[in-house]
DNA sequence: CGTTGCATACCGAGTAGTCGGTATGTCACT
DNA sequence: AGTGACATACCGACTACTCGGTATGCAACG
């Protein structure tokens, strides 16, 4: 029987899916746990695959770990931030939107575990040259996807002229994350409202018609 | 020669002290590695004593950890932030203040390391409800003063009436976290400098008097 | 001389990483 | 088409080592 055929075959030996679901469970445990609180066995446990399967794809854990910023929180930058916003006709709103949208993750892993990107950042960047510049980098396109939106904002008349883009793009990241640090800490989900409904507000400060404020 | 005639002594027995020399090793070790990272070993090297007295202060690496918070991390955020605001006449300005001078802190380990506050919460709240707890309150202490804070300033006319104390405070808290967490992956220290911009340009529209706005 | 305040030696669970082995494709050659 | 030769993909027992914790010793103080 030829493999191609065949829907399952669990134990197919196939490449690729297998290093995908290592990247995955790896993420998770490191969401769950950190990068030191990730153990190898857990990961390998919750894939039915061995330590042979591991180190086959990945030299070290530390390679796994760089892997996992490079490929898995990346992505999930690019899918909630940056591609909404290129692809946004009104960039400002689509920010203020993705804010307030925030505390409808009542129940999410976000709010108990905390952002994946900004929790490895923590723990890592001081400790590791390497994972301070993969997560810079994730960092910086959230920013810059930041900046090009608001200037679009500002250069179609969405957003009022004399804002420094920069600036807010950076505060609006700092906020993102320290909003879901304390919700996380807190465990309260008043705290998050609390979070996004100001920095909503100060948002919308900046749209250009006086008529949608206030 | 008598031990008690030499002007050092540094083998004194002197519970207290060596309790307190345990304590701020294990902070400032906390500091660099997080807790999992914090090897007891390290934190013996550099007081210069041994398992012995650790064992004999802490029953564990947990309640080191815990004791760390509840006196050493608690008494910073009581001298840094709600002492001041206490004692302050116009609280709204001293939050300004304390806001811009963050960016004075080029050099100091929190630039590189971190807020110890948040690094411990991001990495132990979802780990251990022991930490979370303790954490949670040192949060609280910081909020409810911050909240004093903008009450006075509401009563006494230097900040304008009708704005949301709670939601203030939490923005406050959350956004400087984030800048400070930022600044440490990023080590540039213009990412400081804009949030505290941008966040010191936003407290400064809660002002009252028109005059000293825009 | 008993208690306090440590030092020293050691234990053992856990953990990243290794290494010999094996089963499965895949290509070359006839 | 069949068969050897080799690469690919993965298994799993084993190792070396770290690190929190314990048991015991011992000097100083009151």
């Amino acid at each position: 029987m030829s493999t191609t055929l065949n829907t399952v075959s669990n134990n197919e030996r196939n490449a690729g899916r297998t290093r995908a679901r290592i990247l995955h469970a790896a993420f998770k445990e490191i969401h769950r746990s950190g990068f030191h609180g990730m153990r190898l066995n857990d990961v390998l446990e919750s894939t039915g695959l061995t330590k042979g399967a591991l180190y086959y794809h990945f030299p070290s854990k530390l390679a796994l770990g760089y892997a996992v910023v490079e490929e898995v929180i990346e992505e999930i930058v690019l899918k909630l931030w940056v591609r909404p916003l290129n692809e946004s006709r009104n960039p400002l709103k689509t920010i203020i939107d993705r804010v307030e949208c925030l505390d409808q993750l009542v129940g999410d892993p976000v709010t108990t575990l905390g952002c994946p990107l900004n929790n490895l950042a923590q723990e890592m960047s001081p400790l590791d040259e390497g994972f301070r510049q993969r997560l810079d980098r994730v960092f910086q396109h959230w920013h810059s996807g930041l900046v090009n939106a608001l200037e679009r904002a500002k250069n179609s008349g969405e957003m009022q002229p004399g804002v420094n883009s920069t600036q807010i793009a950076t505060i609006i990241v700092a906020a993102v994350e320290g909003c879901i640090g304390l919700t996380k800490n807190a465990q309260c989900i008043e705290r998050l409202q609390d979070c996004t409904a100001a920095l909503a507000s100060y948002l919308r400060t900046l749209v250009a018609n006086p008529a949608g404020a206030r």
